[in-house]
DNA sequence: CGGCGGTCATTTACACTGTAAGCGCCCGAT
DNA sequence: ATCGGGCGCTTACAGTGTAAATGACCGCCG
């Protein structure tokens, strides 16, 4: 080790202190580089060159980390504002959602755990809500089709994270697995699986799909 | 210890051998009382009367054991029939799929995980495309169509295992969140907390809400 | 200026995890 | 009779979350 003054006064001046905010931020760039089964405490503690139990004076446990970046992915999602073309809007914040939730692999899941939601996640409830009954949906109609409509962000999203995405990795991965799906076992799943492998261009988004499918639905119910 | 010959005769007669069913048999048992983070290869082999270890012989790790319990219960669901009521069959396979898992309250989430599919998973999506191919879907529909079914009943069986089922205990829930969220902040989500909070009967099942939206809207695409 | 209390990083420790490596028993085949 | 392999066990290790106690520093108050 150095010289001790010398190494203090280095570390007063160059270490800023510990805070929840600066855990936070190291936690959420590692669970997205390595995701999140790999966060630990000694990791996180390790990128803030500190030890672990030092994490500890500014949260109280792990799944206090965990409760908190999720909320911090939820404050980057762009909100809905009430306007007389909700599914304008509805489409944009799913879209943003996505967008979102594909930056942080891990997070998806995490929305659908069900733990108590975080301020920012409130905020994005409420103007979803808002935004719904601005144009005539009842409280209990914004919070089923709420509900609808993230179910289907969420499904799709945590689907396609799995999935290759261009069609040319589409097609091999397809032709890769044709080999665990016997025609004689699985006749359709076998069908639909060729008809990817030979796919040469992107099909139809899914997304927009089911959306679609969804706000015209709702936009009936109104 | 006891006399060893007499302890031989009777683990012979007694305990049968092991194999990767009982494993697996015994392994969806402790999830589904515990949850599937309590599960560990420890308290698996000790429900067997066996040291950890031992389960390595017939399963190749973790892994393989959460993939076979997920297929067992992949393998609980009511298949569908190619019929000319498919939104009947598909509405049937949708309940289904939700009292199991329901049952197996931590299923929902790896059912999502995205992880591949067994032989049970692998023939309940092929009866699923072979029902909706039979009325006359293209594969690529009858595929986006399944998908778009299918996160929905996984996004609301998630989401009702974490809340209470009965009218009374929603309200009571309700009325406590109330404080955590203020109106100011919050107007519409508080507003509508506030009506659940007063609800004394339960209202219309989501469930079937978005179902039906997802099925009529896919009845016009046919 | 002296010391005192509080803040906060650290050290040590414990119970628990998945699983690699190797031992030894028993059983069935040669 | 002996050998080989299947299979349960023991031991071991690196890693996990976190409780408890230690100690360095800082600003405040007398």
């Amino acid at each position: 080790m150095p010289d001790p003054s010398q190494t203090q006064t280095s570390q007063t001046q160059t270490r800023l202190p510990l805070s929840r905010d600066r855990i936070l931020v190291a936690a959420l760039a590692y669970a997205d580089t390595h995701g999140l089964q790999a966060l630990s405490m000694r990791k996180v503690a390790g990128d803030l060159g500190v030890e672990a139990m030092s994490l500890y004076n500014h949260i109280s446990n792990k799944a206090d980390i965990i409760a908190g970046i999720t909320d911090l992915v939820a404050g980057e999602i762009t909100l809905p504002t009430p306007d007389f073309d909700w599914k304008g809007e509805m489409r944009a914040r799913s879209q943003s959602a996505h967008r979102v939730l594909v930056k942080h692999p891990w997070a998806a899941a995490q929305f659908q755990a069900g733990h108590p939601p975080g301020p920012m996640m409130m905020t994005y409830l409420d103007a979803t809500l808002g935004c719904l009954m601005a144009v005539g949906f009842t409280p209990a109609q914004a919070d089923h089709a709420r509900n609808t409509i993230d179910n289907h962000i969420y499904g799709y999203t945590l689907q396609k994270l799995t999935r290759p995405t261009r069609a040319r990795e589409i097609a091999r991965a397809a032709k890769k697995e044709l080999k665990s799906i016997p025609a004689a076992s699985y006749p359709h799943l076998h069908r639909r699986t060729e008809e990817l492998a030979n796919a040469t261009s992107a099909e139809v988004d899914d997304f927009d799909f089911g959306l679609t499918l969804i706000l015209d639905g709702l936009d009936a119910l109104r």
